[in-house]
DNA sequence: GGGGCGGCATGACATCTGTCATCCCGGACT
DNA sequence: AGTCCGGGATGACAGATGTCATGCCGCCCC
């Protein structure tokens, strides 16, 4: 158990699937006298068990991630150990991605391509009880809206986001060939596109998928 | 002008679009004592000019950038600056990206989930007169064999990629609708796939788009 | 000079996709 | 009880897509 009183070194666990980025972000933090990396995982599903296993006080998460998305391993962090400062990083800023790496419990929310001084910014003012978060981000995150897709919707569009034939999702979901086809033409009006391919893709960027 | 005789420093251009990673990838090499990162860019195009600039003696260049492509600075770095060694670093281990690193004069390609490691050892082996490739990767840039389509094939197919219609392609492309058909048609069957999101989806993870 | 290949085009045809109207069911809210 | 919404389905229809045969041109190579 961590005391986090001021003058004791934080300690971070690291989720990230790329080695290389991994080991290099940990390099990068390993920089600051008042941070600790003392866990590396490079799978969703190991970040809890690392989490408890190392008594962390900060966990860095990266969404796409083999195992679960950092999203997911966010929400059982919290609820599992809800002490616990959530730092989500990700490489894409999808509006979605932040609204629901917030419902996940997450503290704060940087892109990749925000330079890396915020990084240990963002550990730090986490750890202090603020929030961080983008605010052009925030403000396309309040202006897109929530997803309008219903879960049927996002399953079928998810499912053909591959290139499979209308007969293979009929199959592939237990469905009526004729209702997949329902669902797509549902989802290509509410996304405002013309056919499947559009909708995959603006779904897709928004964080809906 | 540098030696790159034994005991000076070598001296690396970083080009990596994501400033997080870049810096966080320049902290790294920053650890060793014989790798001093003299430049970085985040722009595929900024390369050559910071190339020159700085003096370098090996250029690592990440493929997908913003301005053009690390594959196409590569070939400009290889024609101008003949005695720069460079190294390709990738998200994706795709072997069409490999056979055309090494086409463009790349001397090592790693991706980003081979441990941290490699990056500086890869540095200073390329320094040696070695080539450095993932045996695995090569393997399959062999067993792949080369991009099958034509630059008409690809080109059509790229601009298919988003979704957009056959008549939509057609003007963008200066085609008639029937052509734009053919081509992808002969596209789909070369990649032995059934439908034009298929053939994005093979042709876009094996490097051929 | 003939053959092959790639670029470009047309027309015909079969199938796939997207839309729409319409239906049934169950849960939720008033 | 009535209404709305989501899940699931059917059938009909128009338009988009994929295939194939065929033709023309220009280039390169034997």
């Amino acid at each position: 158990m961590s005391t986090n009183s001021a003058g004791a070194t934080v300690r971070v666990l690291l989720a990230e699937d790329q080695s290389m980025v991994r080991e290099a972000l940990a390099a990068l933090l390993g920089l600051e006298p008042d941070i600790e990396v003392v866990a590396q995982v490079a799978r969703g599903d190991e970040v809890l068990a690392a989490a408890r296993e190392h008594a962390v006080d900060v966990a860095l998460l990266d969404i796409e991630m083999p195992g679960s998305t950092g999203i997911e391993a966010a929400a059982e962090l919290h609820a599992e150990l809800p002490e616990l400062k959530i730092v989500v990083l990700t490489t894409f800023g999808r509006p979605g991605y932040l609204r629901s790496a917030m419902e996940a419990g997450a503290d704060a929310f940087l892109v990749k391509d925000a330079p890396a001084a915020q990084l240990a910014e963002a550990v730090r003012k986490v750890l202090a009880g603020e929030r961080v978060i983008d605010p052009t981000l925030a403000a396309a995150a309040l202006a897109g809206g929530a997803n309008p897709l219903t879960d049927r919707e996002r399953e079928v569009l998810r499912a053909a986001a591959d290139g499979a034939t209308n007969a293979e999702l009929a199959t592939a979901l237990h469905l009526s060939p004729g209702t997949v086809r329902n669902y797509l033409s549902t989802a290509i009006q509410k996304l405002a596109v013309r056919n499947r391919a559009e909708a995959v893709k603006v779904a897709r960027d928004k964080g809906w998928l």
